[in-house]
RNA sequence: AGGGGAGUCGCCAAGUUGGUUAAGGCAUCGGAUUUUGAUUCCGACAUUCGAGGGUUCGAAUCCUUCCUCCCCUGCCA
């Protein structure tokens, strides 16, 4: 048995899929493990493909096999090269290499049409000149058996010579199909002689208008898998119905190879919607920014949020696989990716929402600051030096005139712990016409600079920053973009399904002006920092740039067992 | 004449040639540590495997009846 866990990956978890694997291995059914991630360019891959990107490419590492990323290109009317350098990017930015160059089954075009010419000489296709709503009415339903087509009865010289002008270009758009002959009155509709060819005069991203014919799905996957010596061919559950039809194409053509079909559930997610359809909807709506705006469940969109590739690999592997419904909460993602930022991520200071406080008993030259670690437990993160001025800023909500019980924050006559910094006491508060705090007094306990106060327990720390010192950032809060579990899914009173978009969260996205520490000023785009008791956050991809007003974007906040409490 | 799948703790999910205490993770709830109400650490958490009946010394695993949910009638993938 070659199981063989590669160092960074956690644990291996025995699964249905590695069952088949072992088995498959140790009968010498199969001599080693070749799998691969088939996406069609037609959109951007999201947290749903994730899943199936760490299925294949991890059990291939797993096993010492290899993984082939495959473009699905078989419907030139729906993909672009967009899509199709969007999906590159993102599989290798998850951390996973594919086997040699990126395939696609358009480089197989020829082999595919010469396989469907040997199908029509043994008499097992057809060119049919049924069009759609005849063919629809020809295939039958659930109760009734299918009709065979009128023209299913053709010579092989004839369907040759008819298929090869289709090739040629000589019948319009839909007027011609090509059907493989099985039988019209399977209870599977799928066998119901389906359509392996179709006339499409559409330009194609990889062979440009070198065909106006194209193989369908069924008839591509499986020989494209075959050709790939790919030996574990794993997919969702809806293509279940389709295993027969891939056997049958691979059981009628002179290849030797068979690869074995293995479905899997589908990962979905509570509060986000999944469909390319849907997804592409809130684009062309200019819902969200694009593809990437962090609140896309695509796999740019996390990453621009902020999202670890380990923390997704993390989610997905324990999502886990299995047949039965894959339904996990979004938040157990945040999770993982908090889980994995936490090691990983330098602290810093920032006060999104301030109050201004005044130090009334500050000395300059006697007040003092101490240097501060960027990482609590991970003293090689190094330190920087945190100022302290008369005016510093705190955060609004680490304030209460009438605190709720258990509250360890600032109260007016109670005390307070300044991270790495003093203990203050808040001797008055200041307040505008309209009743709102808009300045703290505060006095300093000089004893308890790294040091505790003797005699009495100061249990609240909040965060600050000196008011000079802090510069400006732009912070852009994010929340999840849809205010149901299941936008997608709800009816209306007539029973119909009602549109997701009304579901959208009007306050997904919140932009404001924070203070920071300079330190991050510098920072390249794309770096992760904590800003301590608030959360995570990253400089923004697109808009960040070092040294100049940094831009940030949170990517999910810190448990907060308090916010819980108070609930 | 319908076919194909699935039902194990709030959410995932092992376990299925029957063998006796039903893994693990997430979440949750206690408690300890903590200059992040974070992290970390300890502890708790299914007499029960969709329901009923049966076989057996013994069943989540075998038989049987029933219930529920998902997918399939594109010249999409």
């Amino acid at each position: 048995m070659a199981k063989n866990p590669s160092a960074d990956h956690a644990p291996v978890v025995s699964n249905f899929i590695r069952n088949i694997i072992d088995g498959d291995l140790a009968s010498g059914k199969r001599a080693s493990v070749v799998t691969r991630f088939p996406p069609e360019p037609n959109g951007y891959l999201h947290v749903g493909h994730a899943k199936s990107i760490c299925l294949n490419f991890g059990i291939a590492l797993d096993y010492q096999g290899r993984c082939n990323l495959r473009m699905d290109d078989t419907n030139p009317e729906k993909e672009e090269d967009e899509y199709a350098a969007a999906i590159e990017a993102d599989v290798r930015w998850l951390g996973f290499a594919w086997d040699g160059e990126v395939r696609h089954a358009s480089d197989y075009f020829q082999q595919l049409y010469d396989y469907a010419e040997e199908l029509i000489s043994a008499g097992k296709a057809f060119v049919c000149e049924l069009n759609a709503e005849e063919m629809r009415d020809y295939r039958g339903d659930f109760q009734k058996p299918g009709k065979n087509s009128p023209y299913r009865d053709r010579t092989v010289a004839e369907n040759l010579d008819l298929f090869r002008r289709m090739k040629a270009g000589e019948f319009a758009d839909g007027s011609r199909t090509l059907r493989l002959k099985i039988d019209m009155a399977s209870p599977n509709l799928n066998l119901r002689d389906p359509v392996i060819y179709r006339i499409k005069r559409a330009h194609h991203i990889k062979t440009g208008d070198t065909w106006c014919i194209y193989p369908m799905y069924d008839y591509t996957h499986c020989i494209s898998d075959a050709l790939e010596d790919i030996t574990h061919s794993l997919c969702t559950l809806e293509f279940e119905d389709h295993r027969p039809l891939y056997d049958w194409v691979l059981d009628n053509i002179s290849l030797g190879h068979h690869p074995q079909q293995i479905e899997f559930s589908r990962l979905e997610t509570l509060y986000v919607v999944t469909s390319k359809r849907k997804l592409k909807q809130l684009v062309d709506e200019q819902l969200v920014s694009g593809w990437d705006d962090p609140r896309m469940p695509t796999i740019s969109g996390m990453r621009r949020r902020g999202y670890s590739p380990e923390g997704i690999r993390l989610f997905a592997e324990r999502a886990g696989v299995s047949k039965t419904p894959n339904v996990v909460d979004f938040s157990s993602l945040e999770g993982a990716v908090r889980e994995t930022l936490e090691a990983a991520s330098p602290r810093v200071i920032a006060v999104l929402d301030p109050i201004k406080v005044t130090l009334t008993n500050f000395e300059p030259g006697v007040t003092g600051s101490r240097s501060a670690p960027f990482h609590p437990h991970h003293p090689e993160f190094g330190e920087r030096d945190v100022p302290i001025a008369p005016t510093i800023y705190i955060e609004r909500e680490d304030f209460a005139e009438v605190p709720p019980p258990g509250w360890q924050r600032l109260t007016p006559g109670g005390e307070v712990r300044l991270r790495y910094s003093y203990v203050i006491k808040c001797d008055d508060v200041v307040k505008d016409a309209e009743g709102r705090v808009i300045e703290l007094k505060c006095s300093i306990d000089p004893a308890t600079l790294g040091q505790n106060p003797v005699g009495r327990k100061v249990k609240g720390v909040i965060h600050w920053i000196s008011a000079v010192h802090a510069i400006e950032a732009e912070v852009r809060l994010y929340d999840r973009l849809f205010t149901v579990a299941r936008p997608d899914a709800v009816r209306g009173d007539d029973g119909q399904y009602v549109d997701f978009k009304q579901f959208i969260n009007a306050e997904s996205l919140m932009t404001i002006t924070a203070y920071v520490e300079p330190c991050v000023r510098d920072a390249a785009v794309e770096s992760r920092f904590q800003f301590e008791r608030l959360g995570y956050f990253v400089t923004d991809r697109h808009d960040h740039q070092p040294g100049a007003k940094p831009v940030f974007n949170r990517t999910v906040t810190l448990k907060d067992s308090w916010a819980k409490e108070q609930a």
